[in-house]
RNA sequence: GGUGCCAUAGCUCAGUUGGUUGAGCAAAGGACUGAAAAUCCUUGUGUCCCCGGUUCGAUUCCUGGUGGCACCA
């Protein structure tokens, strides 16, 4: 993918609007792309499967027609895919794209994807099911108990790092040392990647209570516009990490009965939030990112666009 | 109008045999390198309704007030 970025120079403007869920990044970031004529990549986890648009609250068939989109309903629920397989997809999109247009806009919440693109994910081994299967064993048999003693034998210095309540991580980290041979430590640079073009990061800047409100109502017609129905429509896939994912994961409940229907459509609003806010927390301590404010939206972005030229 | 019960965190309530209070929910802050809408960590000072009394000390007991609820008229 190098090869390919070799052609690509600082003329070529990667445009990221990001933000919070609820937002209005969708709308932001189509009116950019007519504006400058380019595409849109989607960076968002849960709007790349085709099974769940209502949910997930993906660009419509409308909005899909306005301008062309990528990575959105391009993969079935049941399709492995991770940040670092986004950061490679893309990277090897934006040469095509660049070659008759300058600019192309990046549109999504899912911070770790959007970091991924703007500031590189270090280079580590595929994970081949054997490895997985005994690093997820040791989870299984042991805890985190036997995951902590494991990885501080085999990675001392990520031992001393990570959280070590967080099984996720653990598991990681192990079953990275497993494959490569070695410490997962050691392939971890800290560094960012340098990029060979332009990046542009805006975020929508609501007030918190004004954010929230918008997420209320966007859940009430996410409900009116049948997610109750959606839901049970992908309900047998219900182990897939897919589906473990605001709005589902809370219809499910409703539907093995352990919740009552307005129970499970108050959660998901309340896991919205929550949501909202962990973005909220993510963008605090990225410097590069400008906020803008939603009455002058667009007027901004495209200064900011045309500054960093 | 009479009688009884209640008044403690944003909400629902618990509690202090008198030594200035704590649960659930809601909310807030944070971490984040191949599952990330995931996963994980941290956070409770509130005139204990108001005035006064008893007391070394009252949110707790007592008088009065205010507000709410129930029943009786």
């Amino acid at each position: 993918m190098r090869n390919l970025l070799q052609n690509v120079n600082k003329n070529k403007t990667l445009i990221v609007v990001t933000g919070p869920t609820g937002s209005g990044k969708t709308d932001l970031a189509i009116k950019l792309a007519l504006h400058y004529g380019c595409h849109i990549l989607s960076a968002d986890s849960r709007q790349l499967y085709r099974e769940i648009p209502i949910g997930t609250a993906a660009p419509t068939a409308g909005q899909l027609a306005l301008v062309p989109h990528h990575f959105v309903g391009t993969l079935s629920l049941e399709d492995y895919y991770s940040a670092a397989q986004y950061e490679e997809d893309v990277m090897n999109l934006l040469p095509r794209l660049w070659q008759d247009n300058d600019y192309v806009v990046m549109c999504g919440g899912s911070m770790m994807y959007v970091d991924a693109v703007t500031k590189g994910i270090d280079e580590l081994p595929t994970i081949t099911p054997e490895i997985r299967e005994k690093a997820m064993s040791i989870y299984r048999e042991g805890g985190v108990e036997l995951l902590r003693s494991t990885l501080l034998e085999i990675d001392p210095v990520y031992y001393n790092q990570v959280d070590l309540n967080n099984h996720k991580r653990l598991v990681h980290a192990i079953e990275i040392t497993m494959q490569a041979g070695v410490p997962y430590s050691s392939l971890c640079t800290g560094r960012a990647k340098e990029r060979p073009f332009r990046i542009v990061k805006m975020a929508l800047d609501y007030e918190r209570e004004e954010l929230f409100d918008r997420i209320n109502r966007r859940v009430d017609a996410m409900v009116e516009a049948g997610l109750e129905q959606e839901a049970r429509s992908v309900f047998h896939l219900r182990h897939l990490n897919s589906l473990n994912t605001v709005g589902y994961k809370e219809m499910f409940a409703y539907f093995d009965g352990v919740m009552d229907y307005d129970t499970a459509v108050a959660r998901i609003g309340k896991n919205t939030r929550v949501y909202a806010k962990k973005q909220l927390t993510w963008n605090k301590r990225d410097e590069s990112l400008k906020l803008l404010s939603p009455q002058s939206a667009f007027e901004q972005a495209v200064a900011l666009i045309e500054n960093a030229q």
